[in-house]
DNA sequence: CAATAAGCGAGACGGTACGTCCAGTCTTCTT
DNA sequence: AAGAAGACTGGACGTACCGTCTCGCTTATTG
């Protein structure tokens, strides 16, 4: 009845796949990271990892993922701005000058033209995030920190667009100052006052 | 003494690459472009292409700006909300859902990992964009119409950023209400009234 | 003490793999045969092969033997000449512009640079082949129909030499008279009358 | 108007490729040998190997041609019987228990199954030597030396017959003694004198 | 006004990686 | 306890491009 995907037989090999593509994505840049590359690394045949993973992209996401062992709740100190600042800090902390962060916006550059990357990408790390933060604003609103008649997805690109624009536009980190900046200005406004 | 970059002989054959790459790009996809498909698509010797261009990216860059004839100077109607919105709704319409927005995603996402291209990118395309909006900014700064202690460039991050993260992270396209409610959003601000 | 080879259990599988290798043999071609592919054709694991047969070559053989059902006999008639033409006749009709033929040809060819397949294929195809006709002739010597001053092996080289070069260098097929023309020659000689 | 075929440009290379061939076919034999051995040994991109030659065994027939260099001449002592016998005897001391001989039953091997490979071989290397040993065959019957009754290709085919069965089929090469009794015989018969 | 250099098309070159197929081994589950 | 199923490492396949390199040919100064 159901499509009968066997069973993933070798776990050791798919963490020895993940863990060769994280390092060797650190170590020669997504440009130049290869399938054979990884297989050798891992001590994998290559049809090992074309048989569970679509693209290298797709194994790179495997070790974003397991390297984040992402979290994605968020902090409710009851002070919806200081605890959204400290998500973006922590945000920025974990994925901006780091290989770590190289990796994640490699991916959301491949994602650009491998569309089916871009939904496994949006599926199982971006959109989470985007969940955890919309239902902390969701919840603020309520509590009538935040005007409530606003879509919280629309909240939280207001917020963290901010952030994206940097970070892949000019490829500068934004540093902490400069967070706590753009949520300050974000629920004050730039109308003059 | 200087590295004698030699003219360029012969034009019709660089219009010719640029051309055949933008064509090329929409056929097949960013992924799928070689310079060897441009150099057979567009009757000329691969070499003319390395000799003038350092990488595909490079080549669909300088298309790009031949395409969207770059017109950087912002209107200024007296009114910087209706300006605003104008000039980010006439951006979304050209780079969207179009073609030509395909190769710039797609020309953001390479440059990810791609220093070099990077650097063109920002220099040639982006920052004078930035320019743009920031002199437009400024201006409205001092005429009282937005809040002069913020920076001009940081303000184009705010209001661009919610535009950028949607177009790269979910790669819909907002529509124009959305647009608008992003200028508005950002200048009253999210607290409650 | 022994190899301890144990016993063949599954008849019916060592049927079907064999049957499958002649179908795909006939489909495909000896160069694209692969033990996968008999082993999913015939619905049996490839270990099962593996046990059994040493190369995809044995397979066949034993393909081969199973569908001549080998008839080592040779007819006597009391008339050398006309048996000998008889059993070649037969044999080419058999071996010649058939399926069948291809894949003979095609593990003698195997056997060039297979010392081990072409160990096989001597005991048990042409060395039984050989003594059969051998003896038949060593009959005739007795008999006096042919020069006793020769070994019988030999003969059977001079008859069937020529056979044999047609089929394997220019990968035609004598036909009937031109058989027939073969013996005659051998018996009278070449040197003018 | 011509199909234009470019011309050769890298001889070296070429004579590196068929070089390898014959040095990695004697290392390891015919059935290990790899196009990207050959090309790695040689120092060669594969693409190098498969624009010139349309397969593995191409490229060993350029590689047998060369290294025979082969004469097709037959020599004319005025004594065919001599002259044939001379002419198998150096043909089986170059072919038979040698290298070369094992990469010349190789590529007759490979050519059962290969039909491209079976043309190149009949048109270059055993079509020519038949035709000179015919030439000489025809000149003996004209001289009344040779049953002038019968075709010379098919005299060539009883004389070389022999010959090519014991090298194909049990794999021992015809010593002196043998080849001389094979042509003997073939011109006095095996009929009772 | 030759000659002489440069750019040009074409495409061969040594390479790297692709994605696929298969070899031969090993493991798991079924009969 | 043997067999089917198929995952595993590994090697080679034949293809596509990379970026570099000759080739002749055309063109455009410049001695």
């Amino acid at each position: 009845m159901s499509p009968r995907r066997p069973e993933r037989r070798s776990e050791e090999a798919a963490q020895a796949v993940v863990q060769a593509a994280l390092e060797l994505c650190q170590e020669v840049g997504y440009g130049k990271l290869s399938i054979e590359g990884i297989a050798s690394r891992a001590g994998v045949g290559k049809n090992t990892i074309y048989r569970w993973w679509p693209s290298k992209g797709a194994v790179l996401l495997d070790g974003l993922l397991s390297a984040m062992s992402v979290d994605a709740s968020m902090a409710d100190t009851g002070d919806i701005v200081a605890d959204l600042k400290a998500q973006m800090i922590a945000a920025v902390g974990a994925l901006g000058d780091t290989p770590l962060g190289a990796q994640y916006r490699a991916l959301i550059g491949e994602a650009q033209h491998n569309p089916e990357l871009a939904r496994a990408l949006l599926d199982r790390f971006i959109e989470p995030l985007r969940t955890a933060s919309a239902l902390r604003i969701e919840l603020a609103q309520r509590k009538g920190q935040i005007r409530s008649d606003l879509d919280s997805e629309f909240l939280v690109e207001m917020l963290y667009g901010p952030l994206y624009y940097r970070l892949l536009l000019t490829q500068r980190v934004p540093e902490r100052a400069r967070i706590e900046a753009i949520v300050d200005t974000a629920f004050a406004g730039i109308a003059p006052s």
